[in-house]
DNA sequence: GACATTAGTCTCAATCTGAGACTTATTCGC
DNA sequence: GCGAATAAGTCTCAGATTGAGACTAATGTC
């Protein structure tokens, strides 16, 4: 039972839709969610707002990113609609959760993805649905570079893989299928992070490469 | 700009929902979607609804899809929200789009995936995305055991695989993947289907087995 | 009974993978 | 300045995985 449908006075069929943003970022192997506080000062909430007249969902998610950000998310795409019981900061009974990725920035406003109990039901259940589809989506779309400034080292991009998938990864491994895909290119320069080896730095510079289409995988099933 | 909300004389943000269904199933190597001719008799329209007073959208796309097929689909999964300016068969600005597969059974209302161009083109742009997304979907989720019926052979299995991932597969290889994921199981039963070697019956019951977590694939971004 | 047809299996070479050790380059502590 | 600590980047190797293609098995057709 949707109290948001049964609240409203509209006819059945006619709700009041809102757009609702999971903008992530990644940063020192945490995901961080844009989340500020809520309505009356209580708990917290995503970015949201409502779809123009006559805009597109895609139109509108990408507006909303623009003024909560600045600028418009490296990577965004729609992660479902949602409508239950739960309340929402908006009183919306529809919401069409994006998800927007982007580098860094240092902001108040990031919140560590695990510790969002603070956002309503349906939010939070936007964070969670939004966190396992880019899992999902990360061998498919450049997920994870989206996640990363311009200029990365192998280490950092490695990092991201292993918290997005929270798993560890073999680093030759890694680095072999990372250079059999032609996938990034030296910059030629150097960072030096504290002690340890200066690291190369790297660019998603993706190349065009002959289909190496493999056999079906079966054993997730 | 979206026709749909710029018609209704509604609010900005609230809209006019219906829940549309994309049911799927396979036969002979092709697949099918349910659709019947349009409103009037223009066309075709895919199965659609509206969200009863406090119904939750899966449970709306299970009741719609129970009243189009008679039973509650193998499988049922949100596939997104669409609203674009092409218009809907119901008049509604915003479609919530599910996808619901089921094995074959005998109807007239069941066209060839490929050839429906008759439809709206919001309408035909969640087929396009749910064939996707299935495709996307087949390798962590039961998707193509939800097309087949209870019992079905292996070539049949290999075949269904073919259709959705739209290439051929190597039969050795499958086989052997399947045995590895402890997938099928036997049913003793054989079906002779005219000519060639009668084929054993195999019926899906996954079985626990330990996670075999590989590294991350990088060559399809 | 020969043949076409489909199911199911087997072998083998080539490729891919993960473990772990190794080399290189830098900072830190003294 | 020097050795230890640390992190980047490379290498080797054995074992697992893969695809090609041949091979055997069981059935219907002529």
């Amino acid at each position: 039972m949707s109290d948001g449908l049964a609240r409203s006075s509209r006819p059945a069929g006619s709700a009041a839709v809102s757009i609702d943003l999971v903008l992530v970022t990644y940063r020192d192997r945490r995901l961080h969610v844009r989340a500020e506080s809520g309505v009356n000062k209580k708990g917290l909430m995503l970015p949201w707002g409502t779809p123009a007249r006559g805009e597109a969902l895609d139109a509108g998610a990408a507006r909303i990113a623009r003024r909560t950000l600045g600028a418009t998310p490296a990577w965004i795409e729609q992660v479902g609609a949602f409508a239950d019981a739960s309340a929402h900061p908006g009183g919306s009974s529809l919401s069409v959760c994006y998800a927007g990725l982007v580098p860094w920035t240092e902001s108040e406003l990031w919140r560590d993805a695990q510790s969002l109990t603070m956002l309503g039901g349906r939010q939070r259940r936007m964070v969670t649905a939004t966190l396992a589809a880019l899992r999902a989506r990360l061998e498919q779309a450049p997920v994870v570079f989206s996640l990363l400034s311009r200029e990365f080292t192998l280490s950092e991009l490695q990092q991201a893989y292993e918290t997005l998938l929270v798993r560890r990864l073999h680093k030759a491994s890694f680095r072999r299928a990372l250079q059999a895909a032609f996938l990034v290119q030296p910059t030629g320069e150097w960072r030096s992070e504290g002690r340890g080896r200066p690291a190369q730095l790297y660019r998603y510079a993706p190349r065009k490469r002959k289909n190496t289409r493999r056999g079906v995988r079966l054993d997730q099933l």
